[in-house]
RNA sequence: CGGGGUGUAGCGCAGUCCGGUUAGCGCACCUGUUUUGGGAACAGGGGGUCGCAGGUUCGAAUCCUGCCACCCCGACCA
């Protein structure tokens, strides 16, 4: 056993870890803080991404490309976003290399220094903006719904395979409007178009919700947030959505013309997700034999592995017949078939396990004997034999009980991690046993968000839209409050 | 940036305290034979700047000095 994933039970950083390097998701590279995402991870996020995509062109978005590097000074226009930002920028000081008088290597050349530092953009809100200044002059520019596909970088302090590291792969929409109302329906319109991909493709159920101020995106009037929640009972943000109001508009000057002739600043949102979804998809689904993957963002749906040996040389023309059988009943399912004689078949099972290869098909000498076919869950691990005849349709149809089961799993365990309290001892009590979600009163006062976070570790993940208005009073300060926020530890 | 740990074959490790054959083990890899319905067995084989740089010594993976890298735990964050 050269492959064994520590158990979720004994240490979940550790399994987590175990399962995206072995199954083969991503691995740590060379350079402090960034991952080689891996052939098998990054075709997972592919399919995410060509989901995603499809969506933002369906609601009238278009792909662009801005640069990487962006002129320190850009950074500083909006007096919030340089907060935000300034302590985790990757800043571009030369331009170039030489080799070492004493032959000890290459060194940066002294007299090839910037004028002007650029910083690897950790966001792209400011060059885009100062784009967009030269782009918009009337209405009729408005609204502007940009898209694009990137890497960014920020230095972050300690980082993890997929959930946080210094570079990650994302998506930012940036769009510029006339007016403040069709600004915030757009980041709503976003919010719905990520909450219903986390749950109808990664099978996570999120919670959607509006950050309080001091968890806001650095230069927002508002930030929208799905949160999900992971095996351990910690929450993941796992996509946010900003009303910008008119505050990069304002910074880069971005003014247009109205209908009536007066000049007003347009109104802005930004909205993304990255490759953390990949960890979220590792930490709601898998167990520890392994990665579950949902069927819908599955690069292989299932696998079809022979059992080879003496029995079946005599039958390999019946093999392969049956082969093309079952490939030409899966027409649109990602099928592979694995006929490598070097390794065994128990080998490949548990390989495929591993992967989290939502269906296997495994066909010995006696199945071709009886016309069927053993077909494994892996999200159940459950075997059971199927006629071959009708293979398509059966498949088809474990996909989907797959898919759906995934959802209702996780559906499941939050209902049963999610707790409404009412005193801060029953709060700390929650958070240190079984975790979870936590509904509580807050007297909505930064002090208070404070003061619990320091006392429980766990924040105020957002505030649930069309949340219940009840009246009580803050777990925290005894002071009256409208209505129970969503706490949590989170990632 | 603080605390802890680890650097020896592709991966995981032993050897380091107490210096001394040709640096060893498991997995992986290559060749062959027998196998093949849940990670095959046997036989043979290839693969090493022992993190880097100095130093001590007849002799250093092992002792000394300096440096570097990475991982884990905290503070910051999607």
């Amino acid at each position: 056993m050269s492959k064994e994933i520590t158990s979720r039970s004994v240490d979940f950083s550790k399994w987590y870890n175990d399962i995206v390097v072995k199954a083969g998701l991503a691995e740590h590279s060379s350079v402090r803080g960034c991952m080689v995402i891996k052939p098998y991870g990054f075709a997972i996020w592919e399919k995410m991404k060509s989901i995603l995509d499809a969506r933002f062109k369906a609601t009238g978005h278009v792909n662009a490309a801005f640069p990487l590097l962006i002129p320190k000074s850009f950074l500083s226009k909006e007096a919030a976003h340089v907060e935000g930002f300034a302590k985790e920028c990757a800043v571009v000081t030369h331009y170039r290399l030489k080799n070492a008088e004493d032959g000890s290597g290459v060194i940066v050349d002294p007299d090839a220094k910037l004028e002007e530092e650029l910083i690897i953009r950790p966001t792209s809100e400011t060059i885009i903006w100062n784009t967009y200044k030269n782009w918009i002059r009337s209405y009729r520019d408005l609204p502007l719904l940009i898209n694009q596909w990137a890497n960014v970088m920020r230095w972050e302090m300690r980082t993890r395979l997929f959930l946080r590291t210094s570079e990650f792969f994302w998506q930012e929409g940036h769009t510029a409007h006339a007016t403040k109302q069709e600004a915030i329906d757009e980041t709503e319109m976003i919010l719905k178009e990520y909450a219903n991909f986390m749950e109808n493709y990664i099978g996570v159920p999120v919670i959607k919700g509006v950050k309080t101020e001091s968890e806001r995106f650095a230069g927002a009037d508002n930030t929208y947030t799905t949160e999900g929640l992971m095996q351990d009972g910690k929450a993941l943000q796992m996509g946010t959505s900003h009303f910008l109001g008119q505050n990069f508009a304002k910074a880069f000057d971005v003014k247009f013309q109205t209908k009536e002739g007066g000049l007003e600043h347009v109104w802005a949102t930004s909205w993304g997700v990255s490759t953390r979804l990949m960890g979220a998809l590792v930490m709601a689904h898998s167990d520890d034999k392994g990665l579950v993957v949902p069927p819908k963002l599955a690069p292989i749906q299932v696998v079809i592995v022979p059992i080879l040996g003496k029995k079946m040389n005599a039958k390999l023309d019946l093999l392969q017949a049956a082969v093309d059988n079952i490939k030409g009943q899966l027409d649109g399912v990602s099928v592979k078939y694995d006929g490598d004689d070097t390794k065994r078949a128990g080998f490949k099972f548990a390989e495929y396990e591993m992967k989290g290869i939502p269906l296997r098909i495994a066909i010995g000498p006696r199945d071709l004997d009886n016309g069927t076919v053993e077909i494994a869950r892996r999200d159940t691990q459950t075997k059971d034999t199927y006629s071959i005849d009708n293979v398509g349709d059966t498949v088809r149809q474990l996909l989907e009980e797959i898919q759906n089961s995934l959802y209702q799993k996780a559906l499941d365990f939050r209902k049963s991690h999610t707790t409404k309290v009412d005193t801060f001892d029953e709060f700390k009590e929650v958070l240190n046993g079984k975790g979870g979600f936590v509904y509580a009163h807050w007297d909505g006062t930064a002090e208070t968000e404070a003061a619990i976070k320091e006392a429980t570790k766990a924040t105020i993940r957002c505030i649930p839209l069309d949340n219940e208005q009840e009246e009580g009073v803050c777990v925290f300060s005894g002071k009256p409050s409208k209505q129970r926020v969503l706490f949590a530890k989170a990632y």
